[in-house]
This record gives C-alpha cells, structure tokens and sequence, in this order.
DNA sequence: ATGAGTGTTGCCCATGGCGCAACGTTATGC
DNA sequence: GCATAACGTTGCGCCATGGGCAACACTCAT
C-alpha cells in the first residue's frame, strides 16, 4: 500500500491534504488547526476548510467547540462495511467462525501493512479469559505468528524491510535481532506455521498460518490467540495443523485482500 | 454528525467528492469508476482521478487488476486509531474490562448515528458462546439495549426521529409499533437501564445504560450482551445496577463521544 | 475479427481552491 | 481588569489546479 504523501500521477491535491490530515490526526490523537497548516505546508485558512470538509462527514470531530479536531466515528462506520465486505467476498467468516468453534479460542485474520501488522477480522472463541478486540489494531512482526505467518515467505529483502522499528524487548520470549528472527522465519517456512510465546505481551500465546491467493503469495494470516494458560507450547503442533488446514479453506481467493 | 453531501459553508469540492465515493462503496460494497461518475454527475476521467487519489493511501482497494473497487484496509487502521483514542481521552477501558471481568460477558460502548446504533468499542468477557465482534457494525435502535439507552433520554421529535426504518419483526420479542416503542422507551427512563430480551436477534441478550456528558445529555451507552443460555430476563436488574454504575463512571466527561 | 464498453491519460481551460486580510473569540500574562 | 497574543473563521479576488474532452489501450462478448 503506498503512503507516499506527494502526488503520483493523477493525484488531486486537495484529496491528497485532507486525507494526510486523517493520518496525522492517527498518529497525533489530536490537533489544531494551525498545527495542521504547518504539517501540511498550507495557510491556516486552507486547512480550516479542509478539517470542515472532513467534519461534514463525520471523518473528524471537534474535541472542543474551539480548537482541536481528532478522527471521528464516521471512520469506525465506514470500517465496519470493510469487514463486513470481508465476509461478503471469501466467505471468511463461515472458516473463522468453525475455526473458533472447534479450538474455543479467539480466531483473527491479519495482513501486512509496511512493518507492521493490521487485524482486519475477528471471530471470538469460547475463550475464559477477557481479551480485547484486535480489530484495527496494529503490531509489529517480529513478536507476533501472525507477523511471523505473513513475512516468513517474502523475499530476502522485503523481509528485511518488514522488520520493526525496534528491537526493543517486549515481553520475556521477544525476539531481538534479525539474525534470530531469521532462524526463526526459516523455521516458519519448514513448519507452514507460525507461532507466539509470549513475545509481544506477557500471557499472550498464538499460531498463525498464512492464507494465500492463486499466485501462492500470502496475503494474510489466520490467527489463533488466547493466554497462557490455556494455549501451551505443547498446543503449538496440533493448533498448527488445525489453522494450516483452515488457512487453505481461505486460500486461492484472487480477491482476498492484497497488499 | 452533519451526513449532507451538498456543500455546507466552506466545504471542498473535489474532497467532498472522495468521501462520497467512499460512503458509496460502503453501500454498495464494490463499484466501477463509470458507475462512481454517473452517481458523482461528473466525468469518468474525473471520477478516476478521485480513486486513484484515495487508492494511492488504501483507502480504497482494486478487487481486480481492472476495473472494480471497494473500500480498503486503510479505513480499518484509522479506525483503529479512532478507538485508542477513545480510551486515551477517558480511561474508559479500565471501566469496561472491570465491568466484563465482573460480569463475565462482552462488554461494548455505542453512540446513536442518525436512527441506527454504531459499535465503537469493545471488551471481550469470558463467554462460553462464540460471539462476533461488534466494532462498527450498526444496528437498529428500536430492539437494542444499546439503541433505547440512547434514545430514552430524547426530546419526543429527536426520539420519533430515531426511530428504524422498518418495524419488521427480527426476532421473536421485536417491538413492531412506535406507540408499543414508546411505553418501552418511558420504562427505561423509570428503571435507569435498558434491555432487549431476543429483540433483534434470536438468542442475543443485551442490558445497557446511558454514559452522559457534563450537561447530563446521553452520548453513549454502555452495553452487557450475551446468549439467552447466559442471560435470562431475571438477571436483568442484578445486570441494569451494575450496568448504571459503570455507566456512572464514565460520566461527566465533556469530550466523550459526540454526535 | 469486430464492436461495445471500460478505465486511463495528455492537454488545455474554466473554475474551484487557496492565500490574504480582517474579524471575532479565547487564553494568557501582567 | 486590561492588553496582547494566538487561534479559527470567512469574504474576496486571483491563479493554480481540477476537470472535461478526446484519444487510446484493454477486455469481453458476439
């Protein structure tokens, strides 16, 4: 997916200015209007109506009656129709559903976005214990199957380029450096599934395989989560083949998601 | 949240235009670049040149190499944003993972969208049922606890405003009246709390209460949900209390959710 | 092989987006 | 309490950009 914030051919870059604002707003929280003029290299008056334009639509939202704008509800409808449309092209939810079922774990589908991992599905299982929704959330690929699933298969140099911004140490099992990532991934690759011992969150355990399109690239991963105390390293060989087998219900989807 | 597609005071044309097309996408789930134009009045080349601006940051996404787009996962990261933020600005995860901890269920927050509901947070509890995800789906407001948690508290013209589109009868105790919609709407008022007993789903139970801003105005609502198996109508007041309370904690905060 | 329909792109010009100036409002410092 | 600074908004006129036209390449149906 390009984030280039200059114009490629047959840009317009009004378009192009608005929806930076909604990226910066991502980042930032929140934002005013001059702090945005800046940003974006406009006058002050540009960027008021542009922050209006997406205002109207409920892309963004005044935090007060004056100043600061953050990012509004009109983005979490208009993210629902994604995954709902998910369902509506693959059919991912009948797999997802039956795969959460037969394990009684939370079932995710995820996909690479630049180094980082974005969940753009989920299904929760009979879990016993609370876990949070992953849906639009975002992590790195080193300490997660999912990211592991997704990169393992990527040429040399596109696995480099997916690798985090850091190495820092997350969690007790996280990986850090890109040597032992690399063993790691070669073993991804041997296995046809990934796994997660507690590597980005203490408790936090998971295996992931990858879903292909009729190229037999990976476009993204199915996921299995939950905690430590119920998915166990010795879980690992049988939740692998489970989700290896469903992963390849969903794979050769021309239209499943790309990058 | 203003949803006119005609320029108010100070809009930009050719944005409005590109968050048209993306509402258009939600609703239909994939169209062409001639259908986008014929739905826009303007040129096809016009028309293109508005996708390609949104496609080039994912926003929107090519379900073929020709042809036919959709909406794209790019929506589904700043709408990940959109929900941190959530809780950076009132803590409010605290208060609806405790909540989900206490009472054992999911645990979500929803606001009114014009006459519909909108999922935009969510806390799994330890359900033994798979349960979806409910972040940004919309759902009617006459056969959600959700739905009449935020309407109760409307002026009468704001409440007849809120009401579905259709009185179908969903499920087997879906209210199909506004005169039956309004005695129901008078109890949540006496009682605090909400309920849907099987309403808009068969087997799904929902009890809510209305988060309130500093000017005691209703701006979300915070909702208990569960299979019928786990929730049974005698729990609904134990559930209505501890409900109220949670909800209680997340009042009087003036930049919660807004309309 | 041909025609219809789609989406893309170079080019030119009409118009919409933009900067400037002025204004109203709020916050801050003294 | 008052003056000043800073913020966001809006009318206006100008020009840089967005848009329509024409032509093209491609795909699909006949």
């Amino acid at each position: 997916m390009g984030n280039t914030h200059l114009a490629e051919s047959s840009s317009v870059q009004s378009v192009d200015r608005a929806l930076t604002i909604l990226e910066i707003l991502a980042q930032r929280g929140e934002s005013g209007v001059t702090e945005i003029a800046a940003d974006l290299g406009v006058h002050k008056s540009t960027a008021s109506r542009l922050m209006t334009a997406l205002l109207n639509r409920g892309l963004v939202d005044q935090v007060s009656d004056r100043g600061r704008y953050r990012l509004g509800l009109g983005l979490v409808r208009l993210a629902g129709s994604v995954t709902s449309s998910l369902d509506a092209v693959s059919g991912s939810r009948a797999v997802t559903k039956a795969l959460a079922a037969e394990v009684g774990e939370t079932v995710n589908i995820a996909v690479l976005d630049n180094n980082r991992v974005l969940y753009v599905d989920q299904v929760i299982g009979p879990s016993m214990v609370s876990m949070r929704s992953w849906l639009g959330q975002s992590v790195p690929t080193h300490c997660t199957a999912s990211g592991k699933a997704l990169t393992a298969w990527l040429d040399e140099s596109d696995r480099i380029a997916a690798r985090p911004d850091s190495w820092t140490k997350l969690a007790q099992n996280t990986i850090t450096s890109g040597e032992a990532l690399e063993k790691e991934l070669k073993r991804v690759r041997e296995l046809g599934y990934a796994v997660a011992n507690q590597e980005m969150e203490t408790d936090f355990m998971a295996v992931a395989a990858p879903i292909r399109n009729e190229h037999d690239e990976v476009t993204a991963a199915l996921v299995i989560s939950g905690p430590a105390s119920r998915i166990k390293p010795d879980d690992f060989e049988s939740l692998g083949h489970i989700v290896k087998q469903s992963a390849s219900k969903l794979s050769g989807n021309p239209n499943f998601w790309r990058e």
